[in-house]
DNA sequence: AGGATGATATCC
DNA sequence: GATATCATCCTC
């Protein structure tokens, strides 16, 4: 399977959140090739989003978002939890796209529902902050037998001091699919 | 409903 | 250098 072009990432962040449900999520490590199929993201804007983290400007956590698409944003969070999100828009914009869930498709034990499950069952972690997208470890490709995608929009999870930016609907996620980290 | 657990941003 | 906060998950 060969990875999505550095152009699918290169677009509008709310686009690129809902054309990545049904893709397939890769991850080569030690022979062991891990892959599950995105079926729950979350866009994150760019600085004028109070719920992104960019809303606080470059800072060395913040950088890559801010950098070229198509790479890795990994971070911790309440000190135990690592989330994946995906750069997107041009050099220099400050979005991405949570990685929420997965459909467990090839060597991932246990959970991949929730973003901190997705990336234990992913072995996602800070070495990856900043991973290229678009090479042959960690990379998104299209389902072999992808169908039509029925999508369902949602406020964003556990996003509430961001005012305004709360309650809109940048969370995306297939329609009936049993692997939806929260209805 | 509450605790774990550490990086980060923001203050002194 | 101290402290409040956090795009969560597990256990009770």
């Amino acid at each position: 399977m060969q990875a999505l072009p550095r152009s699918f990432y290169n677009r509008d962040t709310t686009l690129v959140a809902r054309e990545l449900l049904g893709k397939y999520l890769i991850h080569r490590l030690d022979g062991v090739e891990r892959i599950g199929k995105i079926v729950e993201v979350e866009a994150y804007l760019g600085p004028h989003d109070l719920a992104a983290h960019t809303s606080k400007g470059i800072t060395p956590r913040t950088q890559v978002m801010f950098g070229p698409p198509g790479h890795a944003y990994v971070y911790l969070i309440y000190g135990m939890h690592h989330c994946m999100n995906v750069v997107t828009e041009a050099d220099g914009t400050g979005a991405a796209v949570l990685l929420r869930a997965l459909e467990p498709i090839s060597n991932l034990p246990g959970s991949a529902s929730g973003p901190g499950r997705l990336c234990k069952a992913m072995a996602i972690n800070k070495s990856h902050y900043g991973q290229d997208l678009c090479g042959s470890v960690l990379f998104i490709a299209e389902d072999p037998d992808a169908g039509p995608v029925d999508i369902v929009e949602r406020p964003r999870i556990g996003v509430d001091y961001a005012g305004e930016w709360a309650t809109k609907p940048l969370r995306f996620y297939i329609d009936g699919n049993p692997y939806i980290s929260r209805k």
